[in-house]
RNA sequence: GGGCGCGUGGCCUAGUCAGGAUAAGGCGGCAGCCUCCUAAGCUGUAGAUCGGGGGUUCGAAUCCCCCCGCGCCCGCCA
């Protein structure tokens, strides 16, 4: 697919430029490769070797184009090289076009060249209450890369790191020591006990001292504690699984911080930091002086107590993933940039691989930032409930004539979708405001966009039995000859998604190839088209409907066959 | 106060990391397209001194500096 064109490219420049004695710098894109609207691949080296040559630009191009070895036939994908100024234009040839669309209609053509094996952490949420639309964002971000790095071909696992050890499942314990549980969902009831703990301490600050001795008796293996706070957490997580599960998010193993205290982990991991001299006690306290890096104030690596920290219990945790893998990839709020730094920081001094470290700004709500603890949060259920509600209207007012069992089938599928894709297509580093109106808006900017063209395809599938003999050469309308090099476009997408850490940069091209794909579909009749013409558009047909089907699947959205 | 991030048509965003050939989409506005494979679609049109100011460069939305605005953080919480 692409990469195969651009590799193919560049040894032609390389080799361009060894004849020519040119030599550029090493480096990220030293043969200043670009996408065009001229071409299907374009180079600007001239630039970059004008100063060192004294040369025009547009005169280095002409003399790389001229020494370019390169003669019809000569390249499996190259079709031909164009000067334009001191651009150097490259198209695809015709057989590499057909190519592509021979490949797409299997299934192996789709899976990237990466072979490592990746840790990806996300969502981590502390068990004391429901998702809400802030946490949505970690997981599906973090499931999408889990999804984009699976695709690209490495091997990962996903994995909640569960904060069983903190204050806030203390203050859970507590609550559930002195309310019910309701009968609403795990997660929810969960998070009523936790607000009127809460509340109930704020209004009576002597009962802190109850829920510090709950943490206490947890750190030093008090069996009731141990058997309360597990059954707690579970219980929420057990919530929070479904939520998950309802979006089409897996964790592929769950990781207590409590394990790396009970195996002396953490203990190994402080001796270790004592080991680099930075390390020292104050008030009590052992604390680590990063001022070197820094970092204005010290890192506290076990409190007064002799309790541990939540920094110290992560840093065995991630001691521990960087034996089991060659990346580890944190997903983590805008809130744990200071924390992440330290946390990297101190990884370093002890000579252990750092996790690379998504950060994602904080979604809002109108009226302010959103807090569990104090009850004020739009749930992950709340929201999927009224998208999925808003869909039923809109696919009970296309297709009436279907079953209600079709129709909230399609509805679910539709508001996995759209809230998935609502929450990925914005890069990380922006800040959000939650907006419903936005939420509910099934148009173009959308996952009911995508699903709608990939339903198309399937639709006219539907209508043929199998596909047969066709010529792909046949396929040389503007919209088909588009839409062609967009699939091809699939494997650097997530080549790059993966490499970066990006998942919003998958919803632009998921956009871009359903946009191709109507455009295509309004102007070129499958159908009705004489016979030769109409195998090879069912083709590109099925073709789309692969890349359509791959790149949903991969952005964890149900691919529906009809909506 | 310090650190990190963000600022792109009325609104939401892509492009910024790796500077290049006319700043790309969506929403909203206006004007059109269902005897035609699903109109959750398609076409046309109006609308941007890329927060402001300096600088580097042949060339800056993109890199550097200053300023302004917004967000997050600066706990022996997580």
């Amino acid at each position: 697919m692409f990469l195969d064109f651009k590799s193919e490219v560049e040894s032609l420049l390389h080799s361009a430029l060894e004849k020519c004695g040119f030599k550029v710098e090493v480096g990220v894109n030293s043969l200043s490769l670009e996408s065009s609207p001229h071409s299907d691949l374009a180079s600007s080296v001239g630039f970059r070797l004008a100063p060192v040559l004294r040369r025009s630009p547009a005169l280095i191009a002409a003399e790389i184009h001229k020494s370019m070895a390169f003669s019809p036939g000569s390249a499996s994908s190259v079709d031909r090289v164009e000067l334009a100024g001191p651009y150097l234009n490259f198209f695809m040839n015709r057989d590499f076009l057909d190519s592509i669309v021979i490949q797409a209609q299997g299934t192996e053509c789709w899976k990237g060249k990466m072979s490592q094996k990746v840790i990806v952490e996300h969502t981590s949420a502390n068990p004391d209450g429901p998702l809400h639309v802030g946490h949505i964002r970690n997981s599906v971000i973090g499931d999408t890369l889990v999804r984009i790095l699976r695709k690209a071909g490495c091997t990962v696992d996903a994995q909640y790191y569960v904060n069983d050890m903190g204050r806030q499942e203390a203050m859970v314990v507590w609550g559930c020591d002195h309310y019910k549980l309701d009968d609403s969902k795990a997660d929810h009831a969960i998070a009523k006990v936790y607000i009127a703990a809460n509340k109930a301490v704020t209004e009576t600050p002597e009962l802190k001292a109850e829920v510090d001795h709950i943490i206490q008796r947890y750190e030093a293996g008090d069996q009731e504690q141990e058997a309360k706070i597990k059954c707690a957490a579970k219980y929420a997580i057990m919530g929070i699984e479904q939520t998950l599960h309802r979006m089409n998010i897996r964790h592929d193993s769950y990781h207590w911080e409590s394990t790396f205290v009970r195996n002396g982990d953490v203990d190994r991991v402080i001796q270790d930091l004592q080991k680099t001299g930075l390390a020292e006690m104050e008030d009590g306290a052992l604390q680590l002086d990063l001022s070197a890096f820094g970092f204005e104030k010290k890192l506290v690596l076990r409190r007064a107590d002799g309790t541990s920290l939540y920094t110290t219990r992560d840093l065995a945790y991630h001691r521990w993933k960087s034996t089991q893998a060659e990346r580890m990839v944190d997903i983590l709020g805008a809130d744990h940039k200071l924390i992440s730094s330290q946390l990297r920081t101190a990884l370093r001094l002890m000579k252990i691989p750092e996790p690379e470290v998504v950060i994602f700004e904080f979604v809002s709500l109108p009226s302010g930032s959103m807090s569990t603890r104090r009850g004020k949060f739009i749930s992950a259920d709340e929201l999927l409930d009224e998208v999925e509600k808003q869909a039923f209207e809109e696919v009970t007012a296309r297709r009436p004539e279907e079953s209600e069992e079709l129709r909230r089938s399609i509805a679910a599928d539709v508001a996995v979708g759209a809230v998935r894709y609502d929450v990925v297509k914005v890069s990380a580093d922006k800040a959000t405001m939650f907006d419903w109106k936005a939420a509910l808006d099934f148009e173009k900017l959308s996952a009911p966009f995508i699903q709608y063209s990939h339903a198309r395809a399937c639709s006219i599938l539907r209508k043929v039995g199998e596909i047969g003999q066709f010529d792909p050469g046949l396929l040389t309308g503007e919209n088909e000859v588009a839409m062609i090099k967009k699939i091809a476009e699939f494997d650097q997408v997530i080549d790059r998604a993966g490499r970066e850490l990006k998942p919003h940069q998958l919803t632009t091209y998921a956009r871009e190839l359903a946009e191709s794909f109507n455009l295509f579909y309004r102007f070129s009749p499958v159908l009705d088209a004489p016979q030769e013409l109409k195998a090879s558009r069912l083709a590109l047909v099925n073709a789309s409907r692969n890349a359509l089907r791959e790149t949903l699947e991969t952005l964890g959205i149900p691919a529906l066959e009809t909506m």
